[in-house]
Order: structure tokens, then sequence, then C-alpha cells
RNA sequence: GGGCAGGUUGCGGAGUUGGUCAAUCGCAAUAGACUGUAAAUCUAUCGGCUGAAGCCUUCGAAGGUUCGAAUCCUUCCCUGCCCA
């Protein structure tokens, strides 16, 4: 077993904050000492049926606190998901019915022990503790917090000032994710690092039920592909880990150069030391930041299907997109009879067959601005009729081919 | 409970002396050029139907006034601010 110092060291890696470094390295002896593993927590709410990249930087810490020795307690907001965590949000959030979160967090459960063991974790709803909770406890537990500390952060500030409204119901929140520490017994809790407060209220609560409070561990929040939102299903700016190779490598690829670096910290197991080279290359341009972002590509597909696949997406993503030739696997689009007139099909009907545009003002739109063709030759108007054979490649819009289907 | 302000097309936000409003503009988005499916930049598009010209449905909801309403009136719903 290593020693407290030495596993500091090694979770503080990828980390943006510690509430607090000494506390945990006192934590941590503690454990050592006593043989007794700490508990680590971390709260999901199973909002989206996905696990999406974002998502896998706090697992992956996790798996490094069980390779260390300790026990991970993942704990299933069945019912914090239906109120919504307000943090960094400047709407309320919809609220999901018990059917969607329970079906959500049974697929959660799934994809996260493709990074975790198993062995190692707990996995706990809240609903266990939080639907025996009476309104006596609902009152005392929001004793327990004043609003004006509430008041005092971005997300209700923002909102408050600019005059959005904020349900009463919001304000529980915090409440009850610190609230589940205590239940758990938690010694660590992950977040990212706009959970700081939510993470804080435990530690009070803790305190105040006779416990040692919680240690917090911030991590960075990773942005999406788009490069300026934080990766998340609401804002459909994410990577699932269960994307097809093809797109998992595509999406990467079209991530800003910026976030390159970030994504190779914070997704891989890529060393620091050559990390930090990569860096280096990049600044005196000895290495194109292409090469660097297919290396990304590579390195996550592998990790979530195989070192063949990645190779496989990469050779593909030359091909179509560099090499300007077709993808090799081609969706069928078999068109119905009564679409041909004369033998000839309407394009803009191909294109809704394809189900490529969502009404037919778009198809029209995409045909004018020269985004579809037939067999690498451009449409150019909108009220061309084709004749179409078995075979013939239909491509519309950057990256959606179909081949048709008589 | 009282007073005030407001609800516009994904978001922000114009437009309220009634017609010229499918509705300015910015962001986002889509397509094209340029590229590395990066960024930046430039161009175009951005309610729907209609195989151009025409039509239809939209400005919280429902009614009403009018030849004509996002703009006026009534009722209702929702939100914020101030006072209690």
């Amino acid at each position: 077993m290593k020693t407290a110092k030495e596993q500091l060291e090694l979770l503080k890696r990828g980390v943006a904050d510690i509430v607090s470094e000494k506390e945990l390295l006192v934590k941590l002896e503690k454990s050592v000492k006593e043989k007794k593993p700490l508990r680590i927590k971390l709260g999901i709410d199973p909002t989206a049926p996905d696990v999406h990249l974002g998502f896998t930087v706090p697992l992956r810490k996790l798996k490094q606190f069980q390779e260390l020795g300790h026990r991970v307690v993942i704990i299933i907001g069945s019912y914090t998901a239906m109120v919504g965590d307000p943090s960094g949000k400047n709407a309320t959030r919809p609220q999901l019915s018990y059917e969607g979160v329970m079906s959500n967090a049974k697929n959660y459960q799934e994809k996260i022990f493709k990074i975790l063991n198993k062995d190692k974790t707990e996995v706990v709803y809240n609903g266990e503790w939080f639907s025996k909770f009476s309104f006596n406890d609902v009152i005392r537990l929001a004793s327990k917090i004043t609003v004006a500390s509430l008041l005092e952060h971005d997300y209700f500030d923002n909102r408050y000032k600019s005059g959005t409204p904020i349900a009463l119901h919001e304000f529980i929140y915090p409440l009850m994710q610190g609230w589940d520490s205590v239940e758990v017994k938690a010694d660590v809790e992950l977040g990212g690092t706009d959970q700081r407060f939510n993470v804080i209220v435990g530690r009070d609560l803790q305190r105040e039920s006779g416990q040692e409070p919680q240690v917090g561990l911030f991590l960075p929040i990773l942005m999406g592909p788009d490069g300026k939102n934080k990766m998340s299903k609401s804002l459909n700016n994410y990577i699932s880990i269960d994307e097809s190779p093809k797109e998992m490598f595509g999406k990467l690829m079209s991530i800003p150069d910026a976030l390159m670096l970030d994504y190779f910290k914070l997704l891989t197991e890529v060393p620091l030391p050559e990390i930090s080279d990569i860096e280096e290359k990049l600044k005196n341009q000895s290495i194109h930041p292409k090469e660097v972002k297919k290396r990304l590509g590579r390195e996550l597909v592998t990790m979530y299907h195989s070192k063949k696949d990645a190779e496989a997406a990469d050779i593909e993503f030359e091909r179509v997109f560099s090499g300007k030739e077709l993808p090799a696997d081609l969706p069928e689009l078999i068109l119905p009879q009564q679409l041909f007139k004369n033998g000839k099909v309407w394009i803009i009907n191909i294109l809704m067959e394809a189900k490529a545009v969502n009404n037919k003002s778009e198809a029209k739109r995409l045909v004018e601005q020269g985004g579809v063709y037939l067999n690498n030759l451009k449409i150019d108007s909108p009220a061309t009729d084709l004749e179409v054979k078995n075979g013939d490649i239909v491509k519309a819009g950057k990256r959606k081919y179909f081949r048709l289907k008589l």
C-alpha cells in the first residue's frame, strides 16, 4: 500500500481544487494507519440516458481511488434528479418523472462499470432516505442554511438580478446533495468545480450531525466540442462513450484546437510528461495540430472500443475528409415507387425520404446553397428531377451520405 | 392583498401614433468559399406549404373593435420589481 503522501500526489493529478488538501492528507494518513479505506462519494443525477466523456472525468478519478484501495459510493440521485441541480443553469430545469429517472439510472449503472471496479463500489439511491423524509425533516434541513448564502451564489445571483424566476425547490437542491453525504458518511466527495457550493453544504451538514466533514475534490469542467460550453447532454454538445468509433473519432476531430490538451489531460491515460512534450511541440510548430488531434481520437476510441477500431476510424477519416472519398459504409435509402414520376424523382423528395432535412423548405435551401450532390455532381436547382439508378450516391450537407436503393 | 412593469420566431432583444411585419439586429444554427470536419474570415440562408410569381399559420391564451392588429379593448394565464 502506498503512503498517504504518495497517494495524495497521485490523486492530485488533473484536479482543479481540493477543500482542503491538508484535510485530505490527514484522512489518508488515518486510512493508512488504520487500514481502513476512505469512502469516496460521487452523486449522479440520471437526467439523461447517456454517459458522455465529461462524466468520465470524475469516474476516472474514482477509479484511481479504487486502485489505491478506497471504496467508492455512487449515489444515484433518484430524488435529486427530480429537483434538478440549479448549478450553472440559468433556468429552472424541467423536472423528470420518477420512471424516467429510474430507467436512466439503470442505464448509468451499466455504463459506470465500464470504468469502475464493481467490487469496490457501492451504489445507492438517495430515494432510500428521501422517500422517508417527513415534512418535519424537510423543515429541519431547510433551517440549516440561510437564504443570503444561497443568493450569494452566481447561479442564483445572476438569475435573481436578471429577473429570471427561481423556484423554491431549487434552493433545496444543495441541501439534498449535502444530506446524501451525511447518509453515506462520505470522506471525500468528487465533483466539478461548479459543485463547490453543494459539496461545502455537505461538510456543514456532516459537522452538524457529528461527523467529520468530507473533503471536496473538484475536477475541471470539460468543455464540449463547441468549445464554449460545458459538455452536456442538454446543450447537445457531448460525446457519448457509446458513440460508434467513427462518430467518436469524428466528433473529437471537430473540437477546437485549444481544447485538445485539456482532453488529453482529463480523458486519456497518456502520461503527463508526454502531454507536456506534445504541448511543447505544438508551441514550436514541430508537430501538426491535426496529428495531435488524431492521436487524441485514437486514444479515446481505443479506450471505449479497441485499438483496431481506432485505426480503422482514423483511416476512414483520412479517406473521407482529407481524401474526399466516400465513406465505406453508407446508409441505404430505399425510394418508394410513389416518388417516381415518369421514371424520375424530385431531389427534394429524396432529401425528405432520407430525413436529411426537417421539411421541404429546408431541403430547398440546402440545394440552393450547393450542399447536395448526386454521384459527386452538384445539383444546383431545387427544381431538379433526377433519373436515379440503384447504387447512386446522394450527399446532403457536410457529412450525410446515402446509397440509393430502388 | 395593493401598486408598477412585462410576456415577440432556439436564446438575447427591436417593433405597440393600427396597414409598408413572417416581423430590425446580435448570438446560435445550416450551407458555400478558404482549410486540418480546428480557429479566424467572407458570403448566403434561417415559420410552413406550394415543383419560382401565390397561399397559410405565427408575436402568452381566448374573445372583441376594425376594411385591416404583434400593435387598440375585455377577460384569463404566467413572470419580475416595489409595498405589505
